[in-house]
DNA sequence: TCAACAATTAAATAATTGTTTAATCGAAAA
DNA sequence: TTTTCGATTAAACAATTATTTAATTGTTGA
């Protein structure tokens, strides 16, 4: 990481200083973790989707159109990401997004997104 | 999508209006595939990273410690999907973030996710 | 033109992962 | 208890993708 030992020495003189504030492994784990959860646009439709209300299970698989394992097998990995929590309540599962700034950040970003790629729609 | 068509009512009142608003397949396909880039753990630092300073192929691939193969298969995805831009200067190609509200937003979302994933070292 | 260097591409491999169908688990009602 | 329904898990499969090594392209300087 040290300035002097990169191939190429291009005359910068705030490589160091960057080099300092680059972020750690377990930071660069954590983001990219989260990141991928909502790279699969499945997983980033119901996400969508539980933002703005809180349903079960089969109501979501007819939503997104997919059957209810395909839905479940997302709604786990959402949950052991810490994006989403669920309550049962009789036979069904509930599920909504986290009260927390992850979720809420990630939402954001969503929303935000939206709003970059599909200028037109958010007129 | 129709609410009536549920297999469940659990009697939300609001169902209708949160499917009306909902992102259509081209809006998820692009925020998802905007997401999808920063999942992986290479491709993050290697945008961390341009988003700071402008650099060449073999000192990216000295900094994040990687072949210049699989630099290059990342760059090409990352600049494929608008995130960074490259420029040749003798027998150098210079890559850095590119400039528009992607990217930003991005990045933006990054340095958030950095301190809410890792509170401890934001502090 | 030829040699040296930077970057990309190709081929191959390994690993991950999203989806499907079938089977199982858990809770409630008959 | 048995049945029914919702949800999850298991097994299998298909598809994508990250990485490595080797070969190739493109540019500069000898």
């Amino acid at each position: 990481m040290d300035n002097k030992k990169l191939p190429h020495d291009h005359g910068y003189h705030n490589e160091e200083e960057i080099m300092k504030n680059m972020p750690g492994e377990d930071e660069i784990a954590g983001v990219s973790e989260a990141m991928k959860q909502l790279g699969d646009p499945s997983r980033l439709r119901i996400f969508w989707l539980l933002c703005h209300c809180e349903e079960c299970v089969l109501n979501i698989a007819a939503i997104v159109n997919m059957t209810s394992p395909a839905v479940s097998h997302h709604l786990r990995l959402l949950k052991s990401s810490g994006l989403i929590v669920s309550r049962r309540e009789g036979k069904e599962m509930y599920y909504r997004t986290a009260d927390t700034e992850l979720a809420r950040v990630l939402h954001h970003t969503i929303e935000k997104l939206g709003r970059v790629t599909c200028p037109e729609q958010h007129a």
